[in-house]
DNA sequence: ACATAAAAAATGAATGTTTATTCTTTTTTT
DNA sequence: AAAAAAAGAATAAACATTCATTTTTTATGT
């Protein structure tokens, strides 16, 4: 454990609360008491690291998305080639959505409540400049299909949304398998069939 | 227009308000009280109809996912043959996205949060029975990968959702060209390659 | 067709919680 | 001993829900 500043845990324990009573109930059921409860802590003291709700809930959600991109790009490296590169980034994506169901599901919920603030949003966006340059790439390698960089995300990660909250309820059971099917799939729906 | 009990007509506009107020914050600013006034109707009106606020929500959403269903497989026969059926039931969901944003906004807020009970999802996903009847129609004729629906859905009606959302929050604009592409990356994701 | 009484539907105001947020005091750190 | 961090209790507003009346609809007898 690297060491850290008392006040940077009662920090995080207010983000980890956060995090966990929304999955549970949604928005509406996490109030700032529970919170406040769960993390140990009073609920004035919520107010000395957030400005209000709103404010803790936006910054909780730039903050899991950051450790989500991070988690995603750890591995890939410039110098592979664009289907290498998508792979890995792929496989690490879906990874941190098996791992860590948690957050997963929390930045699922986010992404369609209006609760989040716009410049969170593009905020949280920013982190994919990665992965938009390396498919701009693979776009010039006529390797990958020239259609906008929203489609090929909707083609490619966000069905991973899907199976990860598929599984979260428990309708459908994520093996190894699929996974490499839905890979398949993503790649499948954005590879240049001419080349 | 058809006639219509008054009764029903108070019971629709309820939905309609809870539809179009969630949509602009969110469940946690739709309070029964707004809900009321936006359906010109006493708060205590809406307890003639829904049990309490959890019930609410949760008949909207089967209502409005059997509306969209509805839509979505009208133009469908099974006389068609599998690529002609998927192509209309995908172009038809993706026009019910587009000519009614604020039911398909709705339904996608709700598509993960726990607010929605467990068997009313199950509710809204048996309407999509004709879809993996059809998709089976089309493994047994080897058209189609074999792989799991969820997969399947996954990668072709999912992805739909994203670029409705982008478009809502004016991050993209979807145009005719758009959706081609988007449909081509559909099929191309589940159609069978070693045909 | 009409008056009328019973039933149903709808209402506005009231109730009792729950909630986010703040204030004053206490504890901990510097 | 001063400053910073944290606490618990207090506040005021918002909320879901209910209750006592009023309005509207329906059914009935003439």
């Amino acid at each position: 454990m690297i060491s850290q500043k008392k006040s940077e845990i009662k920090r995080a324990a207010l983000v980890k609360a956060t995090i966990s009573l929304v999955n549970n109930q949604g928005f509406h059921a996490a109030p700032m008491s529970k919170i406040a409860k769960l993390a140990n802590v009073s609920p004035a003291t919520i107010y000395l690291y957030f400005e209000n709700k709103q404010d803790l809930i936006n910054q909780v959600y730039v903050e899991v998305k950051a450790r989500f991109m991070d988690y995603a790009f750890k591995t890939y490296t410039e110098t592979m080639t664009v289907e290498e590169g998508f792979k890995t980034v792929w496989y690490r994506i879906a990874a941190f959505k098996i791992n860590d169901i948690e957050q997963g599901f929390f930045l699922s919920q986010c992404e369609n409540t209006p609760m989040i603030e716009e410049h969170c949003r593009k905020q949280g966006l920013q982190y994919l400049n990665p992965l938009l340059d390396l498919w701009v790439k693979g776009q010039e390698q006529h390797i990958i299909k020239k259609i906008a960089p929203h489609i090929l995300y909707a083609n490619t990660i966000y069905p991973l949304a899907f199976l990860m909250n598929a599984q979260k309820r428990g309708d459908f059971k994520l093996t190894k398998q699929h996974l490499d099917t839905a890979y398949q799939c993503a790649w499948d729906s954005i590879k240049n069939n001419n080349a």
